[in-house]
RNA sequence: CGGGGUGUAGUAUAAUGGCAGUACGCGGGCUUCGGGAGUCUGUAGCGGGAGUUCGAUUCUCCCCACCCCGACCA
């Protein structure tokens, strides 16, 4: 894509009303704007991060033989109500539409039990693997930290239905594997840490996946070695023995919660009647789990643990573009820009005409993993740098669509 | 939701109970061009309401918005 033609400008200064680096960065970029509090916009750049973020996720999900479906975000309070679920003492968060007519998806667990009462009905059709990527709206009485907590937020929600509890668990591990891989895909793989929390009514333990950054909310205590941490909530000698794990070892670290997976049982199937009949014609409860991802808050946490004073540094896979093709004199490459459309290398191409002070500043803050720059300088060669490093290469044309494409 | 703070141009900021200034941006001119260039010029602003006052962007009150700490967060 041609920059002149991105609507999109960088700022010079951060936005005054964010604090957290993400929100600075990403508005200051151009990736997202900020309509009021914890609610923001995707523009051009921020999209494209959005979508591979969510390609990323879709993949795995896939992988687990997940199936992708849209649901709504209107919510018909009578299914809540079964779950007991409606009232704002228990859901204190909820956006409700005038008269409480609807409710606006706060989460999708009762929709989406009710709507599988049609299509589960003995163990034939179980197991069933259904996620979606959808608009989940929470009235946060305190919106902050830029994406990461925000009032309406793009969510991956799969939820599992299984017979038994067996193969509840053997889903449950598979889907802790692939979260693990989202997040390494991710580029934030080597920080983020499988951590036990607390598991709600059906089981004791539940799984989280935290992301160590100084801007989390979480504290959780954590073996290295191990790869397994306690999220501070649970923290205590019980957890400690039950993972066998050695309290020296354990260190105390701040953290982002990048996903968590839970273990449901038959909590919505029994409040809203989603049974199945087994082999020997018995009718039982299905067996849920839930699995989430908020996408906003795994960009936020790119961000996080992956900028610099100067801005954003993007692993390759999230990137808006792979290279950013910078020229330092008006129309000089053109050609270049034609060459690497050509061989699919996804390229923002600064053809602006501003000074190269500006151009690599913006380069910086952007963020884009590599910067290509034509100049005079650089006759009919092409200088190579890695966002996160400092030194150059020049190579030839040829050199480059090789290595890139 | 409790406590605290802040609202001035597109952005970031300054000052003031009596003509609201600076920088960047944006428009135009000339000179520049490897780390946010120089110069001339133009453009654009006091969150909303009520009160005090001869006069309020400034003081008081209410509302709204945003930020921070806390609480909350299947």
């Amino acid at each position: 894509m041609r920059q002149s033609e991105l609507f999109t400008k960088t700022r010079r200064t951060a936005p005054k009303d964010e604090v957290s680096k993400n929100g600075r960065l990403l508005i200051q970029a151009g990736y997202i704007n900020k309509e009021m509090a914890g609610v923001y916009d995707y523009l051009p750049l921020g999209l494209r991060v959005l979508k591979k973020i969510e390609n990323i996720i879709r993949e795995e999900m896939n992988k687990l033989g997940g199936q992708e479906i849209f649901m709504t975000t209107l919510q018909d309070p009578t299914l809540w109500k079964k779950s007991g679920r409606w009232d704002d003492k228990v859901v204190t968060d909820w956006f409700k539409t005038r008269n409480d007519e609807f409710g606006l998806s706060n989460t999708h667990e009762e929709p989406l039990t009710n709507l599988l009462k049609n299509h589960i009905l003995s163990y034939k059709d179980l197991p069933v693997y259904v996620y979606q990527f959808q608009t989940k709206l929470r009235y946060e009485l305190r919106a902050k930290s830029g994406l990461m907590r925000g009032r309406e937020f793009i969510m991956k929600d799969l939820y599992s239905f299984s017979r038994t509890p067996e193969e509840l668990d053997r889903f449950h591990d598979k889907c802790r594997k692939a979260y693990l891989n989202v997040f390494k895909r991710a580029g934030i793989g080597n920080k983020t840490y499988l951590t036990y929390a607390s598991g709600g009514s059906f089981t004791k333990y539940s799984y989280e996946f935290q992301t160590l950054s100084e801007a989390g909310e979480d504290i959780i205590y954590l073996d290295k070695t191990k790869k397994i941490a306690i999220n501070k909530e649970v923290y205590d000698e019980e957890s400690v023995q039950t993972l066998k794990l050695n309290r020296e070892k354990l260190i105390r670290e701040r953290s982002i919660e990048v996903g968590n997976i839970f273990k449901l049982g038959t909590r919505f199937s029994d409040a809203l009647g989603l049974k199945y009949v087994d082999k020997s014609g018995i009718e039982r409860p299905v067996i849920m789990g839930s699995y989430g991802i908020g996408l906003g808050r795994l960009m936020g946490a790119i961000v996080e643990v992956l900028s610099d004073d100067k801005g954003i540094i993007w692993p390759v896979s999230v990137a808006p573009f792979k290279v950013h093709l910078v020229e330092l004199k008006k129309g000089l490459a053109r050609g270049l820009y034609e060459k690497l459309t050509k061989a699919g290398v996804e390229t923002l191409y600064d053809d602006r005409d501003l000074t190269p002070g500006e151009k690599f500043n913006d380069a910086d803050l952007i963020g884009i993993p590599w910067r290509l720059v034509v100049s005079e300088k650089t006759k009919n060669k092409v200088e190579v740098k890695r966002r996160n490093a400092k030194k150059v290469e020049l190579i030839s044309h040829d050199e480059l669509i090789q290595q890139f494409s």
